[in-house]
Order: C-alpha cells, then structure tokens, then sequence
DNA sequence: CAACGCGATGTATACGTATACACTCGTCAA
DNA sequence: TTGACGAGTGTATACGTATACATCGCGTTG
C-alpha cells in the first residue's frame, strides 16, 4: 500500500506536506505542490479513506434506507439522490427492503460510517430514531411523515392529494367509489385515504367498508383487491390507489377481466411514476414532485451535516392531478 | 465519542481487552466478557467504522455499479444484490449513471472503502479497468462481458437469446423482422442482436438495414424507433429489442398509432423484468435469471476478496424464450 | 540596519482500534 | 516440590492521515 509518508519520500518533502498538497486550503508554494502532486501522480498514490474517516470524522458517504427498490418511485427518488449527491461529492449507501434497514442505517451513523441518512420510508416505532436525533445524528425524512418529530422532513400534501381526487370523481357522477391502500402504517397511504375519504363523506357519498381494502403498496395484492372489487355483486365505479404500483395493478386486474378503463371502471393512482405515462397505462394519478423532494431533501441533510444546531424544517409540496385516459370521461 | 478506552475504564478492564469482547474469536473468560459487554450497553459504545478500516483493512462495504437505476432491470439485480450482501453482513454503496461511475468506483477500491466492486454494466474502454484487475481489486462482472479479461463474470448466453428469438419468428413465418438494439458499445445489446441477426441470416431472410436501428436501452427512443418502423414504406412483421424497457417502448408505440400486438406487430423483449409479465403488457421476452446472476455474482465477489489468488471464473447462464401475449398465434 | 511579520515547511502528536508481546497466576505432571 | 505450561489480561505499538506548534528564511518597515 502506497502512504503518503512514500509520496513524501519521493518528493523530498515532509509527510505534512504531502497532506497540505491536497486540502486546496493549506497554504503551500506552487512550486512544492507541484511536486509533491507529481510524486502522487507517479506512485499513483490514493489516500486512505479509513485513515480519512478517523481524523476528519467525516466520510462523504450519505446513507438511503427505501422500503422496496423495486416499486418504481424509489428508484426515480435513488436516480435523483445519487446525482445530486454525487455531485456534491458524496457517496452514497443504500439499505433496501430488510426489516432491520432502519436501525443498521442508525447505526451506520454511530459507527461513523456515513455522514447522515435520508430516510424514504419510515416505521411509526420512531424511539431509536428519536434517540438518534437526541444525539444530533444528521437525519432528513423524505416521503413519509412523522409527527411531533424534531427532524427534518420533506413531504407532498398527500391530505390535500387525496381530496382533490374526490372531487374529480364526484365533479363526474362517480359516487360509489373504492380505495385500495398500502399499509396502515404508512403516513403516506394514511393521508391519502384520510383526505380522499373525508371528502368523499363531505360530498355526501362515504366510501363503504366493504371498498376499502390494504394493498400492501404491491402490484400483486391490489391486483387481488380490485379482482374482488369487481367481482363482487356491487363493484364500484372508480377506484382510488395510494400509489401508482397499486393503480398498476388495479388497472391490470380489469384487463384481465376483460374489460377496460375508463369505460367499465375508473382508476387512479399517486405519485406519478415516469412509467404511468407509457400508452400502455396512461394512468390518472396525483403527481408528487419526487425528483424536487428528493433533491431538496438531499441538500438539507447536507445543511444538517455542516451546521447541526439548525432547528428543523418542514418542506411540503403541493401535489397536482394529471388526468389521463385511465379516468376521464 | 464514546470510545472503547471510555468502555473499558467503566468495566475496570485494558482497552485491549474491550476490543477481545467484541472478536468472538479471542480468548478472554466469560466473566469479563459478561462485564464488558455490560459496558457497552450502559455506554451505548459503538465501534468506530474508519478506525476498524486502517487497522483490519476491511471496511464490509460493497460497491454496485449500475448503467440507470430507472431501467427496471437494475432495480430488480439491486433488490437481489442488497439482500444477499446485507445477509453477509456488508453494506452497498452504488453508483449510479453518470459517466465517471466506473472511475469512482475504482477510486473507492483504491481508497479502501469499499473491500469490493461489482459492475453491471462496463464500457469497453477497460483499460483502467485492467491495470485495477493487475493490482489484484476484487471486481465482477455481471450481465455484461468483456473479453480477454482476467476478470470474474457472470453473464447469460445472450447469443443463443438472440438466436432462439429468430427461430421463433420464422417458425411462425415472421420474416420481415426488425431489430433495435441498446449501444454498439454494450456487449449484451450486441449479442443479442448478433445471435438474432446470423439466425435470420441462416434461415434465408436476414434483416434489412432500414429495420436495424439503435434505441440507447430508453423506453423514449425506442418508442421514436418503433414509430419510425411502423410509419415507414414497408414495415416490420416483428420487432425484437435487446431489452424489455425498449420493448415496452415499441408496443406504447404500437398502441399510439391505434394498432396492437401481436395482431398488427409482434414485439419481443429480452431480460424478462418483472413488469413484463404483466397483463397490460403481457411481453413475449427472452428470461435471463437476473436475480440468480447477482446472488452468484454476490459470492463470487466475497469468495474473490477471501481469496485474491483464486483464478478467474466465467459463469454464463442460458436463457429461455418466454411467450406471452405480445408475440404468439 | 534591526526588528518584525509572514509565508513555507518540518516535527510531533492524536484520531480509535487490533494485535504482538509480556506478564501473572493457577494447574498439573514428573 | 518444582518446573513447565497455558489461559487470561495488560502494555505497547502500529495502522495512515490531518493539524497544532515550532522553526526557518526572507522581505518589509521604521
């Protein structure tokens, strides 16, 4: 392993001056810093990340905890994430899917193997996170929502996002109408089900029971939901999805019936994933500006990273209906 | 920063000893290891990760990576990677698109922060890559090839894909066939339209150049592609794509222009993503077994990293054409 | 011309851990 | 009874870097 001690040798300078020769701020004479960078050059010196990590308790690397990579919101979120922060020069860790993500993530930042993590997904049993913010480890929620948290957050209006698609259902003469969630315990699902319902009950025409189903945020099981929505001997007009996933396979549930959207029934989606543009889906849903929360979540843990007395920010972001040719009429 | 001197001043034992607790390979009697244990939980102690790295020069860290994060078939090599990697308790760092992902990950190598590399994709320019492969980095290759290397690579037999897909279509009496690959530059677009263009060849209907076109593995530009093929003199029967992305591309370009698969064009795809088996695109695709590549390709690499001297191993799958809606009688 | 200041460099040290080596003390065989 | 032995623990050191402090030399100013 080439050190800089070897760098220094073979410039002729000390080992201190090959170390002020790559932090730009040192001051040091053009001259010797040219060699110095020559001797790197030849020996093809690179400096030692651990070695780095422990004097500077610093390691560019940024941690990622998403709940299923293979829903495609995350990897639109990641694609975001990781320019943004490779560009700021830091590397990024992601934890995927496992149910210990969250407490290896918090780890990670104890054991000082990542600068901060950006949550996507979050469990509501948030005393380790708690814990871990108490202690000022450098923490940015993205997505989901937890109340009453000392942490910054970046969210969508999902209340809102939920409402505005009652609206257009009942603007239509869709009154009897279901809602297929993700999970109980997931903010996001919550809130659109929350602000949706609600509405739905102002107009006067609540969601019933039996049209109200989880989803499991899974293609598979909304599949089933909607199979037995429609199935059933008084299915309803339109449904509402909590994320596009979900729509995805609403939509794919009615095909495989044979029948069609809009025509037969109306489905609706939320976030607005690139894919549900396609022909193939051309899905209405509530579009979440993901790539701007993710962006924007990205620098805020880099503000949290360099100043960690800042009080915490609540960024949320409106969302917007795109109506497509899956619910209109 | 609680250290293990803080542990081990509160357990009354050497520091020493504190670091014996925690390798449970040392010899140190239960008591004390009892005692120190203790200590670390009343102190919340937690090793740090840069100072582990510069004495055992391991930091349990792998680096992944990918060509485009959106491009379905990385999420899915992504979910299978994390959990096998997380399950042999390391960390994923991933690089993602941008044009200096292979030097960074390189870098990192160098750097010791990572302990390893997987690449999914790899430009052909391997020259950094070869001088990394001589200083003995533990690197593998999945999904694509490069030849004369001595390198690990897990790929699958993406001639033979192309040319089970040319039987395929003559054999159903698709003569006039098109093909859109993803870059010349890829190994696995180039193989795939190989395989697929000789086996034309040799059945006596080989593929015009207005029907050989490239589609940048987009959704996008395979979509423009498609609708070129489609509004042109004398189109296709057939389109084969050399992956699915592009594929889903050719049928949304199918569907706009108010025609269908497979009665006005068959459409065939190739990596078999999980999307593909859905009903709203129901894509006659070549399998290659994505998630059994990254858990062997896992293994290789860890198996590389305890045994650097290990010689190179070639590891290639075959593939399996999957017939489904898009492309069938 | 002397004193001062400042830029440029070297010296010494600390970051937190793992481990080679030294040491102690009890056990057991001769 | 003594010597050897080994398990268990402490002492000392090294990993590779960043930086506080000391030093040196040169130019500037009064």
């Amino acid at each position: 392993m080439i050190t800089s001690r070897d760098v220094a040798q073979l410039a002729g300078v000390s080992q201190a001056t090959v170390s002020r020769a790559m932090s730009s701020s040192s001051r040091i004479s053009a001259a010797t810093k040219a060699k110095v960078l020559a001797a790197m050059e030849t020996l093809e010196y690179v400096p030692h990340a651990g070695a780095q990590a422990m004097k500077t308790q610093r390691t560019n690397t940024i941690g990622v905890v998403v709940a299923d990579i293979t829903n495609p919101f995350y990897p639109e979120v990641l694609d975001e994430l990781t320019r943004e922060l490779d560009a700021a020069g830091y590397r990024v860790v992601i934890w995927n899917a496992g149910g210990g993500s969250h407490h290896d993530a918090l780890r990670a930042i104890q054991e000082r193997a990542v600068d901060g993590v950006i949550f996507t997904t979050a469990t509501e049993d948030s005393a380790e996170l708690q814990a871990a913010l108490k202690k000022g480890s450098p923490i940015v929620l993205i997505n989901r929502r937890i109340d009453g948290l000392q942490c910054d957050q970046v969210t969508s209006d999902n209340l809102s996002g939920g409402a505005v698609v009652a609206d257009y259902l009942i603007q239509h003469g869709k009154t009897r109408v279901g809602f297929i969630g993700g999970s109980e315990s997931a903010s996001t699902s919550r809130d659109r089900g929350q602000g949706f319902m609600n509405r739905m009950t102002e107009h006067g025409y609540p969601v019933p029971d039996d049209l109200l189903r989880q989803g499991g945020f899974s293609h598979e099981q909304s599949f089933r939901v909607m199979n037995d929505f429609i199935n059933q001997a008084n299915p309803p007009q339109a449904v509402f999805c909590a994320n596009d996933l979900m729509a995805f396979g609403a939509l794919d549930a009615v095909r495989s019936n044979g029948q069609a959207a809009p025509d037969d029934f109306w489905v609706i989606g939320y976030d607005d994933v690139e894919i549900a543009a396609w022909q193939s889906f051309d899905l209405t849903t509530v579009r979440q500006p993901s790539r701007e929360m993710a962006r924007v979540g990205a620098h805020m843990l880099l503000d949290r990273i360099n100043s960690p007395q800042m009080s915490a920010q609540h960024v949320v972001f409106p969302c917007e209906l795109i109506i497509r040719g899956s619910a209109r009429d």
